[in-house]
DNA sequence: GTGATTATATTGTAATGCAAGGTATTGAAA
DNA sequence: TTTCAATACCTTGCATTACAATATAATCAC
């Protein structure tokens, strides 16, 4: 399980990601994070968040009927969440790279240790 | 600049990281993260967070005199700060390799939507 | 002695994931 | 009919944590 706090300024840009792909809802959403291997991502975390980013202007809703259960709340992104999306991948890289670099640093005085 | 909410949860392991590769102190930390890429972390981020380490006894720390400023606190991980740090990269392992995957049906939305 | 650099530490604030709880719809089982 | 599970949305309050601001102090150049 992936601890929470390393999920914190991350899963908004995921959920960003995942509604960019198409048009989709907050119960389907947290199903889709869990397929992609981030792990259960409560209720609680993914509504207040959607709002959020309803009320930031990143993503836009349009209620809709469901055939088995109660209806949806489905969602898109707006211009200024694509623009989002991207700023937030440009950060993610930024930082994914500087933990690889650290990580590489990290691994080589492992092996020295080890050896 | 990489948001603060996106630090959170990563640092700790980054700063656990840092010192395994050698004896360092908080000021030097804080150059070296900077070094690395993950832009300029305040002295009120690490100090507290080297703190809560040592609380957990993760880090045992040594002062040692310097010879241009006041004595350094240095910091060395403890076998028990060995292991968080394994168990650290493995979970951002798994988020890395959620983000990546995600990122990668992304970028086939977005090249769909260009064409 | 005045300022810049080095160095550690504390206090309070803002942001956010989530547990816990609530409401409501559909369909199947009892 | 009642009951339960699955689906679907939302709110409240808590815990965690990065950081700005601030304080303190040692060394060295001017």
């Amino acid at each position: 399980m992936i601890p929470t706090q390393m999920l914190k300024g991350v899963l908004d840009g995921c959920i960003l990601a995942v509604i960019g792909r198409r048009e989709t809802y907050g119960y389907e959403i947290a199903e889709m994070l869990r397929g992609y291997g981030f792990g259960r991502i409560a209720e609680g975390t993914v509504y207040p968040l959607l709002l959020r980013l309803e009320r930031g202007g990143l993503i836009e809703a349009t209620y809709r009927d469901s055939a088995a259960g109660p209806r949806r709340k489905y969602y898109r992104l707006t211009a200024q969440g694509q623009e989002a999306l991207r700023a937030f991948w440009a950060h993610y890289r930024a930082l994914s790279s500087a933990a690889e670099a650290l990580w590489q640093d990290t691994e080589g005085k492992s092996d020295e240790q080890t050896h």
